[in-house]
DNA sequence: GCAAAAGTCAACCTATAGGTTGACAATATT
DNA sequence: AATATTGTCAACCTATAGGTTGACTTTTGC
């Protein structure tokens, strides 16, 4: 996961939007973790259940659900030594949406692109 | 982007279509590659064009075209010692139904959730 | 009270990504 | 023919990701 630097192009709030879609793009992009968010849809499970199906240690696993609970992709609720991981899908609307910018393309419609395409020269002005 | 090792669990063709998710993924978790594929959704551009918007050398931007083109979201087609490239936006479609699967979980029904969980439990047994 | 269990933290290793610069190859231009 | 343009390739640098092991903290069970 990359760092934007081309401030330039885009105003504040949009560079903050472009690094939350990096990183949970980034995030995504890893077998386990994606593998993880599969078994947290099913329910709830504590680290050492997350670690099971995999054959890395503990330490591995730990971190990445680190790394999943930093985008907000999972929470943790601590009850005495046990953390109990918990799957929150709301970041990957954003990614969603994103990628749901250029269904357009592939479902076919040229209605669909030509208004995409419109839409777009407006908001050029607009900056 | 990360190997997948976790063979235990998956078949080939499944691990197959992991391997290529997490590219896909990772392509994505790049700013500038993302500007570039908002780029070439408007029309092709030469890789000089492309290199116009970005604070970086001719070489960086290459390199992300190299990626994109690896991951199958560009097409180059060379004229000389023009390199077109076009966007090819089916790789994508993978990544949004894979995200697609979790939207029940934040589009709110509760009847899509419970259908979700039953479809899974049912695979389960599957394999 | 003590040992096992559940996790984290810290240090380390290795691979790779993204950037750079400097040649180079091939096509256009004049 | 000489030069500029377009782009790649190769070597290098630095940062970071993902994995490991080992020590440590806190809770739990006996």
């Amino acid at each position: 996961m990359t760092r934007l630097q081309a401030s330039h192009i885009f105003t504040p709030m949009v560079e903050r939007r472009e690094a939350k879609l990096s990183e949970i793009f980034y995030a995504l992009s890893d077998p386990t973790r994606r593998a993880i968010i599969g078994l947290l849809a099913e329910r709830p499970h504590t680290v050492t259940e997350l670690l099971e199906p995999f054959p890395v240690s503990l330490n591995a696993i730990s971190k990445h659900i680190k790394a999943l609970e930093k985008v907000g992709l999972i929470d943790r609720e601590i009850k005495g030594r046990i953390h109990m991981c918990h799957l929150n899908t709301a970041p990957m609307n954003e990614a969603y949406r994103w990628l749901g910018g250029y269904e357009k393309f592939w479902s076919g419609s040229l209605d669909k692109l030509e208004k995409l395409l419109n839409s777009r020269a407006k908001n050029r002005h607009g900056k």
